[in-house]
DNA sequence: GTTCCCATGTAACCCGTTACATGATTTT
DNA sequence: AAAATCATGTAACGGGTTACATGGGAAC
């Protein structure tokens, strides 16, 4: 009776959408919750399985030419109801965020100026190529029931993309402003 | 020769600064570094465990009085390598973030409306302190030679959390100027 | 003078990622 | 006709979290 995880929930969340097989779920969560709620295939076969076990899904194979059998997940009322109870509960964990950039960056004194702007260019690439990705998927979700909150949900993404944005171009103008850029010294060294 | 993870040059790079023990890097990681890339104590363990295996820092005993003994940790010629490398290597992970509000928030069209706004008063209250425990940490951190790095790398999650600021203004203002708020709906059940 | 916190770490569990499997269908 | 992709999943590995252990100070 341990509680759930919060994939638990997400997986709860999209059958109370409709009905749907593992692929198929994969595959929606990765069009809509992955910018904040990344789940891979694997992690969502395996929490199916359990929700089946506790109860909170029912599953039905069905059969299929051309490509292979699914089986398919429907919310059964227990399952609704930890989902409902879960959402009225108040709190959540908090975000967590993991960078690697930020850590190259925490440690960049050691790096010259090259690398350094060619990290940060990088970096910058990347986060665009991001948010246009996210602004699209924000586009698709926007005819579905849900998609008032859906757009929000999107929006507050672009939001903190875009700040990166700005924090990039701070650094950056800081960094020209920095006339001794630290090379790698000796006493760096030990 | 399998490649290290990033948490191993998270501590890689905290050793050229100093050596330190396991509890001592990963206090000072937790009032640095713990803003985008969180490690646990248990992980440092583990991961000094095996960059000594490795030969990347090399652990010495040592031992005091009043408390137990601890195991200090020095970066090796082939560690301090290991990390410039690393620094120097373009590219790294696309930034992962998981935000449990979010996913409540994206299935909040079964919530009534006051469920909704107590979310969002949960949801701007943790900013607000992350916020600001945030900004103790940079302060913190400013009188040493890495300063100017840290700073910047503080300032990184001060612009994002102040986009998550406005992004919530936004959100309810939406929400007051919504006049038919969902409450659950009978259609929204099957 | 119990109770809580500090300083140090180990052990177990579980979520999340990566790799593997397979037969049909489309692409080159 | 070989190669890549789709549609479905299972299995194994490992990073990250939570729980456990312990003995000396500090706090109440």
């Amino acid at each position: 009776m341990t509680a759930l995880p919060t994939t638990a929930f997400a997986v709860l969340g999209l059958l109370s959408l409709r009905d749907l097989s593992g692929y198929e779920l994969a595959a929606f969560a990765d069009q809509s919750l992955a910018y904040f709620w990344p789940m891979h295939r694997s992690l969502v076969y395996r929490e199916l399985r359990r929700l089946e076990d506790g109860g909170y899904v029912a599953g039905t194979e069905v059969a299929q030419d051309r490509v292979p059998d699914k089986r398919v997940y429907r919310l059964t009322e227990r399952g609704r109801a930890a989902l409902d109870g879960w959402l009225a509960t108040p709190g959540f964990q908090p975000p967590r965020v993991r960078s690697e950039f930020l850590v190259k960056f925490f440690f960049a004194r050691r790096l010259g100026r090259e690398p350094l702007g060619a990290l940060l260019r990088d970096y910058r690439a990347a986060v665009e190529l991001d948010l246009a990705d996210l602004q699209a998927t924000a586009d698709r979700l926007n005819d579905l029931p849900e998609g008032f909150f859906w757009q929000l949900a999107a929006l507050h993404g672009v939001r903190t993309r875009q700040a990166l944005l700005q924090w990039i171009a701070d650094v950056e103008q800081a960094l020209a402003a920095m006339p001794g850029t630290a090379e790698v010294t000796e006493e760096a060294d030990r």
